[in-house]
Parts: C-alpha cells; sequence; structure tokens
DNA sequence: GCTTAACCTAGCGCGCTGGTAGGATTTATA
DNA sequence: TATAAATCCTACCAGCGCGCTAGGTTAAGC
C-alpha cells in the first residue's frame, strides 16, 4: 500500500466540496454523513488541507469549509502533498537526514547509487500522473461517471473516456 | 513511504548479481557484506525473487544465486512486484474482498467514483516508469554512474543522462 | 445563552515492518 | 566420511505508525 486512508479520505472530502457550491460552507458533518467516513478523524485529516490553503473554513454555527480555489486551478499533487507529506517511494527521499541502514545513497559519490535512479523514475511517474489530475476532473468525473469529451483532459489520458481509462488501466 | 525495505534490498541484491557474471554463484553472504545488509533477512527478500523465477540457486558449500535471465530481459515493474506484491496505490486495489470502511468503490455503480480515478491514473504512472526501466539501466548506471550514450534507454528518460535525471527529477 | 460548528491535543489498540533465532537440508571438499 | 559452507524454513518479537476515539476549547449565529 502505498498512500493511506489520509489520502483517500482527504480526496474525498475535496471532491464533496467541489461538488458544492461554494456560496455557503459545508459543515464536515454532512461531508462525513455523506461518505460514510469518521467525523472526528476528518477534522484531522481537513486540518492538513487547511494548513496546506486548499480550503477554507468559518467557525461557529452554519460554518464550514469550503474550496480556496476553482477545482481547475487545484492539481491533485498539491492536495496529495497536504495529505500525505512529500511524495517519495522510499524513506531516505523525504528526509536525507534520517540515516537508516536501509539507505546508503551516498550523494553523488563517484559510482551511482543504481536504486537511486530507479526511485526516482518511480518518484517522476507518481508525481506527473497527479500533476496532470485536476479536482475538475474528478469533481466532473464524479457527477457524470464520464468527463465531457473534447474538454482539456490530461495528455495521458489520450481521448481515451474515464471509464475506458478505469477498466484497462487496473491490469497490472 | 511508499515501498519497504524488502524493495530496496531486493533491487540492491538483484543489481549486484547483474554486476556478477552468471558463471559461478554468488553467496548471499557476499552480496550482505558487500551492500551491509543483514544476511539472515536477505534470505526472506531472495526467497521471493527465487519463488517469482527472477534468480536461480544452488544449495550447498560454493552454492549460491544467479540471475535466472539477462538483465536486459529482466524489468523492474517484475521485480518490485515480486518484492512488494500487488503495485497498487490504495488498499482496496489490492484486495476487492477487504471491505474496510476506507473503500466503498461499488464496482461501476452508476456515479462514477472519483478517487477510484485518481489511483488508477497514479497506479499507471508507477508501472509505467517500472516496466521502462530494466535491470540492465542498473546495472550500467551502478557500474559508470551513467548509462551508454545511443543505448536503447527508455523511452521516458528521451535522451536525457541518467545523472542530469537524478539531479533533475526529485524536485517534488 | 443556547446551539452549532471549527479547532486542538492526548492517548490507544492493532497490525505490519524489520529484524533475530535456531534449526534442517543439501553439496563440495579434505 | 566428517566437516564446512551454503541454501532453506519457521517461529518469534519489539517498535512504530495508522486509524481512530475522547474530551475538551473557542468562535459565530439565532
Amino acid at each position: 500500500m502505498i498512500f493511506s486512508s489520509k489520502a483517500e479520505y482527504g480526496v474525498r472530502l475535496m471532491v464533496e466540496l467541489g461538488r458544492q457550491s461554494p456560496e455557503h460552507p459545508t459543515s464536515l458533518k454532512a461531508v462525513a454523513e455523506a461518505e460514510g467516513l469518521p467525523l472526528a478523524y476528518l477534522e484531522q485529516v481537513v486540518a492538513r488541507l487547511r494548513k496546506a490553503e486548499l480550503v477554507m473554513s468559518a467557525r461557529g454555527a452554519h460554518g464550514g469549509y469550503w474550496l480556496a480555489r476553482a477545482p481547475e486551478e487545484i492539481s491533485m499533487d498539491e492536495v496529495v502533498q497536504a495529505l500525505e507529506g512529500a511524495i517519495a517511494p522510499m524513506e531516505c527521499f523525504v528526509n536525507e537526514h534520517t540515516e537508516r541502514v536501509l539507505c546508503s545513497h551516498e550523494p553523488d559519490a563517484g559510482r551511482g547509487c543504481a536504486t537511486k535512479l530507479l526511485w526516482t523514475r518511480v518518484q517522476g511517474g507518481i508525481i506527473r500522473s497527479l500533476q496532470q489530475t485536476t479536482l475538475a476532473d474528478l469533481v466532473e468525473f464524479s457527477k457524470r461517471g464520464e468527463p465531457v469529451a473534447g474538454e482539456s483532459v490530461s495528455p495521458t489520458t489520450l481521448g481515451r473516456s474515464a471509464k475506458a481509462e478505469l477498466r484497462a488501466g487496473a491490469a497490472a
């Protein structure tokens, strides 16, 4: 498993907010009930999104959360990064100071570190796919089950519909 | 963190085997000492590679391990999959039956599941970057610090040297 | 001033990760 | 044939992070 449930819950929350009009704030309770998620835990999740300035909040009665920007301008790598911390395939990537036995990547010390090359490529693959997906893509998909054809879909999809992507893409 | 140390250790082991001639087997003890890894734990790691038929073994004195195929014909997604199990960004991807609260991806139930679209794309990005890297790439890189120019480098690199890739790619 | 909400912090059980321990089995060699 | 060197196998264990709960404080509407 790669991402924790924080990412899952947080993304769902963002999608839910994206479905609402930003006129009036949405309470966490409403989101928790709609998605069947524990409210108290959602509070911790949304706190990360707020600190990253991806959502805004209003306290008190009829308070709640709403998106800080339009869904089209929120790329999912920001969201996932806010929820999960640095996006890295290996421990030594996130904290260079944690010099555990696990990681002996000497920094550019003559002979190249083979695993670092591999993890760098993987990291690139992850980040690219996250960057090329906006929150608007997900909101659209959740509304119709399929994004509008001819819209500014990310380059990777190359015209394939999101549904076809789902069927084909999961083949490991 | 995405991949566990099994992946790190196992990939290093594969690279080490790739550096040796397949004439005579290499003992785990030698690998463990060369890489500074715990021998007993490496045994469990290499067992996964053996079950996946990526390495072969000979028991007894002067026994050891060697690659089952040429490094050029071993793509890293096979290796990582053998070490880590199914490559999935989220729990529900690896085991559809573990219906925890975490995952409520109804299978194609009308309205599309937005997070599933996202994780599918991420999974594609990971698997693609792993498939496009062969063990030979890593062995080459570990030998020279840079792959031979003009060789059959994976399409993603597009002529950029591996060193440049390392410098640029890690920027989150 | 009651209710509704965001906000904060501490704690906790469970499972998985990263090992260790101790052996059994197989093979080369003296 | 005894010994050493190696793979192979299983059980066990400590630590820690994840997912979550508990219990509050603060702020805003009616």
